[in-house]
DNA sequence: GGTGAAAGAGGCGCAAC
DNA sequence: GTTGCGCCTCTTTCACC
């Protein structure tokens, strides 16, 4: 099983594939064999290639927030001191399950973080109680997500 | 088939359903029922209690954007002119399939995107070709995320 | 690269407890 | 809410084109 992560090269229908895919991990091969007009064992052989490529990272069933009553998105800049490194920060923000995303980022912050809360309440108890306590970490600046408006991947 | 946005009940059983299914999709039902010690039409039943309540949003195959050449992430703030409505921006930023996420917020921006890209140039190119020439576009403020080092979904 | 067939496994609904 | 059963579909591999 080697992987060339170089070398992959896609087609239209390896696209037609993952579009299907993409929207929807438990859609029958059969099924998209049927509707693009070829037979589910190439497909097979196309998904297994794909993988091996490691194109195709893994499948999610994807949980709505909202029904368990968190609606609160927020982007977080931080600012870490001068002597704060940046790994110890990112394992302290590992152990706040608010925190979904983590990115190391030029520009003003050391780190921007994407937390998700239930509430105004809850996200400044988040703020003050777990990021502002973690060592190293200066200030912040808070960015409220009032709606967000587009989420999708990389259009294949 | 009525959903129950705000009723829903999620057990223990319920959850360790949803967090296999959250890291893989395909996971066959029977597997997951052999785990947990229950039947498989038993999960099948909370399943489907689960997509009634709208908790369980979809399924996705999940593309490791850099084997196609896309390493270059970015969060970009935009400020709007004041007579500029959101929904119209909305609307040609979707039509700029670098852009994979946009957010309405509070504070120093109208907007806050994140794009991607396959490099720093084409990073260039989409800010000036494509973001800056939206009608009421005023200004953009750039943050390269150069790791990202935390990406999940909510805990459950 | 592609196909079709065949064996095994899983999905999914139903009746009963 | 759980179970066992049954039918049907899908998965996966194989030899072959």
């Amino acid at each position: 099983m080697k992987s060339d992560k170089e070398n992959i090269k896609i087609d239209g229908i390896d696209k037609k594939i993952l579009r299907f895919l993409m929207t929807d991990a438990r859609k029958p091969v059969l099924e998209i064999a049927r509707k693009i007009g070829i037979s589910g064992a190439a497909i097979h052989q196309r998904l297994r290639k794909l993988e091996n490529s490691g194109l195709i990272a893994g499948s999610k069933f994807v949980i709505n927030p909202k029904v368990l009553g968190y609606s609160t998105m927020a982007y977080v800049g931080i600012y870490l001191e001068k002597a704060m490194s940046n790994p110890v920060a990112v394992k302290a923000l590992e152990q706040i399950p608010e925190v979904l995303e983590c990115h190391y980022t030029t520009g003003n912050w050391s780190i921007l973080i994407k937390v998700l809360c239930r509430d105004n309440e809850h996200l400044m108890q988040v703020l003050n109680n777990k990021i502002q306590q973690i060592d190293g970490v200066s200030r912040t600046e808070t960015f409220i997500s009032l709606d967000q408006q587009i989420e999708r991947q990389i259009t294949i």
